[in-house]
RNA sequence: GGGCUUGUAGCUCAGUCGGUAGAGCGCACCCCUGAUAAGGGUGAGGUCACAGGUUCAAGUCCUGUCAGGCCCA
């Protein structure tokens, strides 16, 4: 049995003796957090306070001017989800943060309403409820209405639920007065965008395949096809090269290598009606291509092809004659099988029939040369706007041909078409093989007919037009901008802006539905479409009083009152001159791409509500996907408008990925509800503050409890502070800063949290909230938790209530605690505001109106590194004598080894609580700590110690000297 | 298939100019019982995805491969 056992059991009767006399830790502010309920009280509480309004109230004041952050709007469908998780907060924490460092940061949220996912999903309601059968009576006006009123209900129910799930994340943001891209307001201001580019001649009118569906005669949107088996025709077709000699040079064969038979160019299509409109061939310029000889023909086809395609035939004779590359291959000239006459394309004619570059040929299928219809595929139609190949499409609505084509085939239905088209091929020796397959093929997912592209005309805002501002255009300008004028965090997002900027093609801005803002044009009885800058602002007008709707339940003439067609010199001359009168014209029937409306976003909310001052935002903060999203779209619209880019920087987030780095699937996973009744709105925010945000994110529910119980760890480690300043009024008690000795631990502390405060401030200012996160709980964890708190434990409890020791560390326990609440207020808006008031003892105050204190200029002393390196040398040295059955350190002496002499100034006593022994003393000529046994010495009944000083006193006690001075005893 | 990007301890992340691999969590063992559904100490854990290359020296620079992610095709 040892002796300190037996001190023990001799002092059992008495352990408590002493016990009411000490300074115990008290306070209300409770261990256990239960966010549940008190996140909603805080909720509360906040607007009870106004709080977002207080600090736009006192914004002027604020010492670091206006922070203009614009929120990114997210579609206002479905509840949110893990991804709006980590954005929201994100966001989140640039508004808290920012404004607990001196800025003023006003943040409207947004929601993006218009658009297919709502109209769709309203529209499946509809048929599914037999409504949509009184709406088909209705004239398509009217019709558009009554489906725009379902939306926009529809809309609204999930603006709310979201709002009200972001605000349950505990998010500082104008919820009273947020921004909805179906607002009147809203819409205008889009629309003066629209003008813009207008006034800088960037917006036409031009053809574009789209889907279509022959049966409603409508385009159709990728989310209204369904895809089914459909048995096709696909055939192998040769194109008469124009210039024999020409080829055969291509492929290095001399005058007596050449084959008196002229080479065709040999493409597969399973579409064999497009042929008509053939505009060019592609090949790969990286690909081996080579010329045979086949059955007596002599044809070209990818090297690598040769083989399967002539087994497929099943030819006897095949002999290659020669190789050459896809790149030598560009330019040559051949004729259409089908028609003398090049099609009557909109664009020049110059490569109509020739063989182009493009990167999407494959050796997958086919011949490694792909017949390209400008008019009816979409990697057909970039290549011809890339080419400057104009688009041609001889189909009308209802499927059938028009009257460019051959007279055979005028009035036909594509469909039909497809074997006459292979035999008169066959007849005229051009088809080399054929055969019906069965392929997945899209579908209108109303009629279950089978789509076709088609080529419509729709409005494009073209990237590479000259602006009438500079003579730049929008690609050249977007370019330059992003080089040099806007900052990207992180940087590698320069060049995933730049590599989908170079290749991006003119913006389609026109979409063929209902649920939108209506694109303000209007058509001629000729049938010719105009849209001019004067008759955009002119519908915007409108738009602004009355709403979008206007445009279906009022006339053109209407419309247009604010317009004065005599005064616009962009208008055509039969308006103009009067020579058809405003009400003459018809209402164009196309609504604008959601994305330009989130894209004018800067306009529509920054600069409507703030000004000149809110152009550039200062951030625009999303995922990744957004290069080519939001802030692409912002780019080109703000580019198109004022000839500047709308922000000066991009920050940008990656994916949530599940825990084995994989695609999070849409069904698994906690609900953000399930979340917030499990772990709270601040460990999920405590977690998102921890990420690596830049990269994917793997998202587990166990590392929402890694997060509660660090959480937890921080919570502890406030409340133990609070706690021990249960006695401490701050105005009577505290001693000023600038006397605290630098030989004392508390100095050390406060350099500590000099430290503190400027590694999460500049981690604030770089948006690097992970590394603020790993600050904070380092100083939780270990400087205050396990170093200095543990020092001063002994004597926040033992020490007289007024001793001047322990009301300098209360002073210094004060500071720390809130500093640490305005620090980490960004990240745990809830538990810091807890805390804070907590400490201040007013229920009134919150931390959120608060800033960050300035540096306490306290200078601890050099020593204080070499200090906590003997306590690390220390403590290893208590770790050993363990073996030797010292296990307490109060029955510890320890000697720490000082050769330099650094230690002698730093004050012993803390030394000693440093390592939580009761005698510390230094050695300058030892190597290594060293721990002597102290249990022979006597134990002071009060603090445990066994300081030298402890004997019997005048209450029959055995204390120390300090703790007999506390009780009063001598 | 292309552009951008990621891969360091079981987990989350540091790692500067190329110079002997770091922290926290978790885990194991121990202490304390006056922070107690707390607190403290010590320790084990790594072929830096893989293969080449440059270099006196590579987690770091270069090339390729593999496995992911976002956006396109």
């Amino acid at each position: 049995m040892s002796a300190s056992e037996t001190d023990t059991r001799a002092a059992k009767p008495d352990k408590n003796r002493y016990k009411s006399t000490l300074n115990l830790p008290r306070t209300s502010f409770p261990m256990k957090a239960n966010l549940l309920q008190n996140e909603n009280q805080s909720i509360k509480r906040w607007d009870k306070l106004s709080l977002y309004q207080k600090l736009r109230d006192s914004g002027s004041e604020k010492p670091k001017g206006r922070f203009v952050f614009h929120d990114g709007p997210p579609y206002a469908n479905g509840s949110i989800h893990l991804g709006h998780l980590m954005n929201k907060c994100l966001k989140d924490f640039v508004v808290r943060s920012r404004t607990v460092m001196g800025y003023d940061v006003p943040f409207v949220p947004g929601w993006d309403c218009h658009g297919l996912p709502i109209e769709h999903k309203v529209m499946t309601g509809l048929v599914e409820s037999g409504k949509i059968k009184k709406l088909l009576d209705l004239d398509e006006d009217k019709r558009r209405v009554a489906v725009r009123r379902e939306c926009q209900k529809n809309a609204e129910k999930f603006q709310k639920l979201q709002a009200g799930q972001m605000q349950r994340l505990l998010t500082l943001a104008d919820y009273e007065d947020p921004y909805l891209t179906m607002q009147p307001r809203y819409e205008r201001e889009v629309l003066e965008v629209l003008g813009d580019l207008c006034r800088e001649g960037l917006v036409y009118r031009a053809l574009k395949p789209v889907h279509w569906s022959v049966d409603n005669e409508t385009a159709l949107a990728e989310a209204e096809l369904e895809y089914y088996d459909r048995e096709d025709l696909s055939v192998f077709v040769d194109f008469e090269c124009a210039d024999a000699d020409d080829v055969y040079e291509r492929f290095g064969l001399s005058g007596d290598d050449r084959p008196e038979t002229k080479p065709s160019l040999m493409i597969w299509t399973t579409t064999p009606w497009t042929l008509p409109a053939n505009m060019a061939v592609a090949v790969n310029e990286k690909f081996e291509y080579a010329v045979v000889r086949v059955d007596g023909n002599v044809t070209v086809l990818a090297s690598g092809l040769v083989e399967q395609v002539t087994k497929q035939a099943k030819s006897d004779s095949v002999e290659v004659l020669a190789t050459t590359t896809g790149d030598r291959l560009v330019g040559v000239r051949y004729k259409s099988p089908l028609r003398e006459d090049v099609p009557p394309a909109d664009g020049p004619v110059d490569k109509v029939w020739s063989v182009v570059q493009a990167d999407y040929v494959t050796l997958e299928d086919g011949t490694g040369l792909v017949h390209t219809a400008t008019g009816h595929g979409a990697d057909d139609y970039q290549t011809g706007l890339r080419e400057g190949i104009g688009v041609y499409c001889p189909v009308r609505g209802d499927g059938t041909y028009d009257e460019t084509v051959p007279e055979w085939l005028r009035g036909m239905h594509v469909f039909k078409a497809n074997a006459l088209v292979a035999d008169r091929l066959g007849e005229s020796g051009h088809l080399y093989h054929s055969n019906t397959f069965m392929h997945s093929y899209p579908h209108d997912w109303r009629s279950k007919g089978p789509v076709i592209f088609r080529a419509t005309e729709q409005w494009f805002v073209g990237v590479d037009r000259p602006t009438n501002r500079d003579n730049k255009s929008l690609r050249d300008l977007a370019m330059q901008k992003t080089e040099s004028g806007v900052e990207f965090i992180p940087t590698w997002g320069k060049n995933r802006m730049r590599g989908m900027l170079e290749g991006r093609p003119d913006w389609c801005i026109s979409r063929q539905r209902a649920w939108g803002l209506p694109i303000p044009s209007f058509t001629l009885p000729s049938g010719e479409s105009f849209m001019t800058e004067a008759v955009v602002r002119a519908v915007a007008q409108v738009v602004s009083e009355k709403g979008s709707d206007a445009w279906f339940t009022m006339d053109a003439g209407d419309l247009l009152a604010h317009y004065d067609a005599s005064d616009d010199s962009e208008a055509p001359q039969e308006v103009r001159s009067g020579q058809v009168a405003l009400s003459e014209l018809t209402k164009g029937r196309d609504i604008l791409d959601v994305w330009f409306e989130s894209g004018s976003s800067w306009n529509a909310v920054m600069r409507e509500r703030l000004g000149d001052e809110g152009f550039p935002v200062d951030l625009y903060l999303e995922g990744s996907d957004q290069h080519r999203g939001w802030f692409q779209s912002s780019l080109i619209a703000g580019l198109g408008s004022r000839g500047e880019p709308p922000y000066r920087a991009l920050l940008t987030h990656g994916f949530m990925v599940n825990k084995d780095g994989k695609k999070l699937s849409k069904s698994s996973g906690d609900t953000i509800e399930e979340l917030f009744k499990e772990f709270g709105a601040d460990v999920l925010r405590w977690w998102v503050s921890s990420l690596a945000y830049e990269n994917d994110v793997k998202v587990d529910h166990e590392f929402f409890k890694g997060a509660g119980e660090s959480y937890r760890k921080v919570r502890n480690t406030l409340r133990f502070m609070l706690s021990n300043l249960n006695d401490f009024d701050v105005s009577k008690d505290a001693v000023e800063l600038s006397s605290i000795d630098p030989a004392c631990v508390d100095a050390w502390a406060l350099g500590e949290l000099d430290r503190l405060t400027e590694a999460v401030t500049g981690a604030y200012e770089r948006y690097q909230f992970k590394h603020a996160h790993s600050a904070l709980y380092n100083f939780c964890n270990d400087t205050m938790s396990s170093v200095y708190l543990a020092a001063v434990k002994d004597r926040l409890y033992c020490d007289a209530v007024d001793s001047p020791r322990r009301r300098r560390t209360q002073t210094v326990l004060h500071r720390i605690t809130d500093q640490l609440c305005r620090l980490l207020a960004p990240m745990l808006c809830h538990t810091a505001d807890e805390a804070f008031r907590s400490l201040t003892g007013d229920d009134e105050s919150c931390v959120h109106l608060e800033e960050v204190l300035d540096a306490t200029g306290v200078k601890p002393s050099d020593a204080w590194s070499a200090a906590m390196e003997a306590r690390d040398a220390g403590l290893l040295a208590m770790e050993a004598s363990k073996a030797s059955g010292v296990e307490n350190p109060l029955d510890m002496a320890v000697a720490l080894s000082d050769k330099s002499g650094a230690l002698e100034s730093i004050e012993k006593g803390d030394l000693a609580d440093l390592l939580g022994v009761s005698e510390v003393t230094l050695d300058t000529a030892a190597d290594a700590a060293s721990v002597t046994d102290l249990r022979d010495r006597p134990r002071c009944e009060r603090s445990w110690k066994r300081d030298g000083t402890v004997r019997e006193r005048s209450d029959g006690g055995m204390l120390s000297g300090r703790d007999a001075a506390a009780v009063g005893v001598e």
